[in-house]
DNA sequence: GATTTCACG
DNA sequence: ACGTACGTGAAATCA
């Protein structure tokens, strides 16, 4: 076989990279996005063309002969992103790494380079392919020159497919981008002249200069107006026409056979994907070294462990100052119960790995590991907590959580290394890898001013969350099992209903089957259109149809009938532990961007309250007998930590007469007095008042409003007139968060938002929302996370004040299960309690609920609390 | 595994 | 011209 060269044009796919995807940064920060796709495309390159030889080619940062032949050449080209020269700075190292030789030149771009080196490899008998999807390349289509436009899907061009696309032949290709013209390398083109046309007259009169010929003599076949364009534009052209043309005599120092084939260092590449954290392209490339590497950056990689029997490493471990500790726990099947296994090691990489037999063979010398002074230091301390317990061990402070760490220095979610069965060593290791870094990671929170955070706000609150879970919280079983018969009854008849209407039987969990029903077979208009551009049928288009047709009325009332029996009826059921008989959420305290938890399996952050079918389901939320549930919510917390960080001096005062806020922004926004506001304008005020949380556009707001988007305009301008600290806050923050990179809240707290650089504008704009909300949201999540603390210090330890338990957090609310006895000095202290968790420049609000289940709570007042707490 | 819908703050 | 309010998790369907 021929041999042959693939030439790839860097350039241009990390170009394409950082555009068409969405941007990407690892755990430090750093956009790595392009780097990725650039780094995916040349593996695929390897995989599915085996090539002999390659050459990767780059632009040189120099100015080229264009630049100093063409002041205008690429003039209009902004400024390249920052995040995308750091990493066009990167990609030659990284080109390198995996094995491949680069060329750049000064005074050249990459398509010089490649146009050089395709032609000398001709003349040696080579076959040459250009990897690139840019247009200019199609110049050099010839015989021995190919192009591959996209290595995954295996789009190639020869001469026949330029034809086919473009009209014109590959000679042709500068003539065609001539007058067509070429946005990206600032060429105008003629007007009036497109690709049809282009080519069309391209193949009447050979080429530019002949054309120009024919305009200038008055050639009855081009049109009087594109004839002038023409001659006006021949200065323009012939400038073009040069700057196209790629030169195919770069003074080149290697030639085509010096590009040879691909040999990667191994350790070098793994060092570097690892830098960038591009684990799944590590594994595939060098698999056998994927879990045994030198630790290359700081974070990831430990040392390489030494197991080492029990008895061997055990005591030295009662001496040491650190031990690292990994414990898990597996989902237990039916025959075997929740098997869990143990790794205990030194910061050296001696270890030892127990199952739980030889967990109990060593079980003193363990507990006394476990139980010393020495640092823990654990990756997940709450699932180490959960493992140990299954073993029977404690494991007493201090304790270091590199996991609650990493989130506090960046929360991005980190994904959770599967736990196969089998490979328990191969799972504990990666734990103890990732907290073997805790001394850096304690430098870089420093750094970054978040080590308080971590300190007195996240570590502690990883054992009461811990608490929270295994307490547990108190279903009604058999009210929910009636519950869901009675459910199973309303959602049959409903769908006889629907079947007798449609005059068929569709399946109405089916969006495809329903949209088909709808809008094919009844003809029902389109409202609008789902992300992945499908006919919506959700609650907002139904409701729409609604006034045409009776069926998507009936299909709303399947729908909520449908989704509270499957989610919470018998989702909850499912969940009822048989041990305890109460439902055992977990909760994921690096499960968000912004600070706030999430709950899972299941989550009983989203139990349903808003109607009246839902509420039913709340009530199955029932306290221990002799006990009373108690909730207690923040009133209006994201408004008034707005009020705090923006020091508004209208919403300030709003909240310190304690007035109703969405009253007063009636009043300030319709310019009235508090009597002239009616029920719209309050509801108007309201819904702007959660948009502003939420970086609201009148678009959106004319949508929550069902009005005119001029009038939703309007309202947001009247707002930021009488909010002027609101807006001047806002504007300020995104600066500041654009200046730095991450938006932080008033604890410290950090949000990461590289969106902010991005040049595609809807990526941009969601930067710029995030940075709004997140000061906000997330500092409402700090607020109830100090609450929770000194909440926590009332409930525990042997001089616990009050025997109540906190059993859920519900982003603004505490739930508890409190003694009767205890209920009313509880509620006192708690409300008072939380609304001193932190002194902000506005009060903060409690309202405290109590009552025997979740649903029906009665309120306690503030002032007979108030008589019972002692000053 | 992706898509759609919908429960909550 | 673009898409369009922030943050989550679960269930069902379908490829």
């Amino acid at each position: 076989m021929k041999p042959r060269l693939y030439l790839v044009d860097a350039h241009a796919y990390l170009h394409r990279a950082y555009h068409a995807l969405p941007p990407l940064n690892n755990s430090k920060g750093e956009p790595v996005g392009a780097l990725f796709g650039f780094a995916r495309m040349l593996l695929n390159l390897l995989k599915k063309e085996k090539p002999d030889r390659v050459a990767v080619c780059f632009d040189h940062p120099d100015p080229t002969f264009r630049h100093k032949a063409y002041e205008a050449y690429k003039a209009t080209r902004k400024e390249t992103d920052g995040d995308l020269s750091r990493q066009l700075a990167r990609a030659p190292d990284l080109a390198r790494a995996m094995g491949f030789s680069t060329v750049e030149l000064p005074g050249y771009e990459a398509d010089d380079v490649m146009a050089t080196l395709a032609r000398g490899a001709v003349k040696e008998g080579i076959e040459a392919v250009l990897v690139t999807g840019d247009k200019d390349a199609l110049q050099l289509i010839s015989p021995g020159i190919r192009v591959l436009r996209d290595v995954a899907q295996g789009l190639w061009m020869d001469a026949e497919q330029v034809r086919e696309k473009f009209g014109v032949s590959p000679s042709g290709i500068v003539d065609y981008l001539t007058l067509i013209g070429d946005s990206t390398d600032n060429i105008p083109g003629i007007k009036g002249i497109g690709p049809v046309s282009a080519a069309k007259l391209l193949n009447e009169f050979g080429g530019v200069a002949e054309l120009m010929r024919a305009a200038k003599a008055g050639d009855s076949r081009i049109p009087a107006k594109t004839a002038k364009a023409l001659v006006e534009g021949e200065k323009d052209a012939l400038s073009a026409t040069a700057l196209l043309k790629l030169e195919e005599n770069a003074p080149l120092k290697i030639g085509p056979k010096d590009c040879v084939f691909p040999r990667p260092d191994a350790a070098k590449l793994a060092a570097m994907l690892e830098a960038l954290e591009f684990h799944s392209l590590l594994k595939e490339m060098i698999p056998e070294t994927a879990s045994s590497l030198p630790a290359p950056s700081q974070v990831s990689e430990g040392p390489s462990w030494r197991e080492l029997p029990p008895e061997k490493v055990l005591p030295e471990m009662e001496k040491a100052s650190t031990i690292l500790v990994a414990a898990l726990r597996h989902e237990g099947n039916l025959v075997d119960s929740s098997p869990a296994h143990l790794a205990l090691a030194l910061e050296d990489g001696k270890a030892c790995f127990l199952d739980q037999s030889q967990a109990q063979r060593f079980r003193r010398a363990i507990a006394k590991v476990l139980e010393g002074r020495a640092l823990k230091a654990t990756y997940g301390l709450k699932e180490a907590f959960g493992g140990l317990s299954a073993l029977g061990f404690e494991l007493s402070a201090p304790w270091f959580d590199a996991k609650i760490a990493a989130y506090c220095l960046s929360p991005i979610r980190p994904k959770a290394d599967p736990v196969s069965d089998g490979d328990w060593k191969g799972a504990l290791k990666a734990r103890l890898s990732r907290c073997h870094s805790h001394r850096e990671l304690r430098r870089r929170m420093d750094e970054a001013q978040v080590l308080k955070l971590y300190d007195d706000v996240e570590l502690p609150l990883v054992r009461i969350l811990k608490e929270m879970e295994d307490h547990g919280v108190c279903v009604d079983e058999p009210y929910l099992q009636a519950l869901s018969k009675e459910f199973q009854g309303d959602i049959e008849a409903l769908k006889t209903e629907l079947d007798e209407l449609a005059g068929q039987s569709i399946n109405v969990n089916s969006p495809k089957q329903l949209s088909e029903l709808l809008f094919d077979k009844l003809k029902l208009p389109v409202v609008h259109k789902t992300a992945k551009g499908g006919r919506s049928t959700d609650e907002d288009c139904l409701k729409e149809l609604s006034k045409q047709h009776p069926i998507p009325a009936k299909v709303l009332e399947y729908r909520e009938l449908a989704k509270l029996k499957s989610t919470y009826i018998d989702g909850l059921l499912d969940r009822i532990d048989r041990n305890s008989g109460r439902v055992h959420t977990s909760f994921d305290q690096t499960g968000t961007e912004t600070g706030r938890f999430s709950s899972s399996n299941p989550n009983l952050q989203n139990i349903p309250v808003r109607s009246k079918a839902g509420q039913r389901i709340r009530r199955a939320f029932v306290s221990a007998k002799g006990w009373r549930l108690l909730s207690a919510d923040y009133s209006q917390i994201d408004l008034r930590v707005l009020a705090h960080m923006s020091a508004d001096p209208v919403l300030k005062e709003s909240f310190i007469n304690g007035e109703d806020v969405h009253l007063r922004t009636a009043c300030e926004i319709f310019r009235v007095s508090p009597d002239a506001v009616d029920s719209e304008m309050r509801r108007r005020a309201k819904a702007v008042n959660f948009g502003i949380v939420y970086g609201q556009t009148p678009f959106g707001l004319a949508a929550e409003l069902g009005i005119a988007q001029r009038e939703a305009q309007e309202i947001i301008h009247k707002y930021f007139e009488r909010y002027r600290g609101v807006a001047r806050w806002m504007e300020e923050n995104i600066i500041e968060a654009r200046r730095v990179g991450y938006a932080r809240t008033f604890l410290g707290r950090i949000r990461h938002l590289p969106e902010l650089e991005a040049k595609n504008t809807a990526v941009r704009q969601f930067g710029e929302r995030a940075a709004r909300n997140t000061p906000i949201q997330g500092g409402s999540a700090d607020v109830i996370k100090l609450a929770m603390l000194k909440v926590h210090e009332g409930l525990s330890g042997s001089h616990a004040r009050f025997k109540a338990k906190m059993l859920l957090q519900i982003h603004d609310e505490l739930l508890f299960e409190v003694p009767r006895a205890e209920l009313e000095e509880f509620a006192g202290w708690a409300r008072k309690t939380m609304e001193q968790a932190v002194a902000l420049s506005v009060p903060l609000v409690v309202d405290v609920k109590a009552g025997a289940n979740w649903q029906d709570m009665e309120k306690i007042p503030e002032a007979v609390a108030r008589e019972r707490v002692r000053p």
